[in-house]
DNA sequence: GGCTTTATTGAGCGATCACTCAAGTATATA
DNA sequence: TATATACTTGAGTGATCGCTCAATAAAGCC
């Protein structure tokens, strides 16, 4: 009996990701949501709740995307591979909103008024540098770097390192390639 | 003839920048301001002009604050010693609103937008990458450290460093003492 | 003290915010 | 084809946004 929407869920959900991700919570109103995702306000809330709901779900995808990248480079790269190989690919990618992670720009933007989505971002972030130091864990154990630094630590500065190449990407007036070779080079360190 | 103002401009300057530090741009309201500042919307605009006109008022003193400190510390500690010193100081300050860089913040949020003050914030990013180039370049020149590497190379990987250490440091689930001791100790091995 | 000049005050401006809802429309089932 | 059940529409909600301005108060100069 019912009726079917007429729009593909999953596919709005990544259009409202990469809105959300270039300009912001703050940076993007319902009008922008609504446009661009050719949205009357009504049809807007029966299918996401608010925009809050909405940007939760791109946050979700944003973040299983990134996990799921890392992992499935790691199968064919090997688990070093793929952490040499993600600072390069994560600024160079070709059509991506931004450069700078949408987790760090999510907690940076809204951690100060304690809001949920900024609990939401730190989680995935803790999730990311997870799967960042179960990569070294593999790469110690294949022998492809040294046991003699912890993984947890070295997880840590990865990431680190990488929000800032991310961040600092963003500008014209740095070499980003450059920073991200030489991040890959400080594995082959270890 | 005239009447001079009840407040101090220098430290209702300061006390802005905080404000905006901590809540970014959109996350701070003209509410927030009066309320924080003890001035009625009338008194605001006439000693600002403008909410944005304040905004760059703050990150302008930021941006200075920054460079003097910097080279405040280079006359005490050598300018390899200020590199060093730097990353742990500057997460462990005691009174700033947040650990996040106030440059990196604004760019981030506004860049997307075009606005005026992600390029004054990009700006100020540019000196700070200079001034810590111009530190690179005095320790080689003391042979602190050795003359294979570009100083402008350098510094934009140093100051990636640094801009991803202050994002990382608002987390709790990351040491930030630990990067940063990474961060200094890679110093040594230029 | 009188006058001029500027600071202070706060009600309120139009615009935009996220969001609601009643009316109209299309579709799957019976 | 008739009916039930959603989906679609867009005018409109109260709240808040950055900001204005006329009225009032206070300070310096004569």
């Amino acid at each position: 009996m019912p009726r079917k929407p007429s729009y593909d869920r999953d596919a709005l959900i990544a259009q409202a990701r990469d809105i959300f991700w270039r300009y912001g919570w703050a940076g993007t109103s319902l009008k922008d949501l609504e446009r661009e995702l050719k949205l009357k306000p009504g049809s807007f809330y029966a299918a996401f709740g608010s925009k809050d709901a909405l940007y939760a779900l791109a946050l979700e995808r944003y973040a299983q995307d990134g996990v799921t990248n890392m992992m499935d480079m790691a199968q064919e790269l090997g688990p070093l591979g793929a952490l040499k190989a993600q600072p390069l690919r994560v600024i160079e990618a070709a059509d991506i909103p931004t450069k700078a992670c949408m987790l760090s720009k999510t907690y940076a933007e809204l951690q100060a008024r304690d809001h949920e989505l900024a609990a939401q971002a730190r989680a995935h972030m803790v999730e990311m540098k997870a799967c960042f130091a179960e990569l070294f864990r593999r790469a110690q154990e294949a022998g492809e770097i040294g046991t003699d630094h912890d993984p947890d630590r070295l997880a840590a500065r990865y990431q680190s390192d990488l929000l800032g190449l991310r961040l600092s990407a963003e500008r014209d007036d740095v070499n980003g390639v450059e920073i991200a070779n030489e991040i890959a080079a400080d594995l082959d360190r270890l």
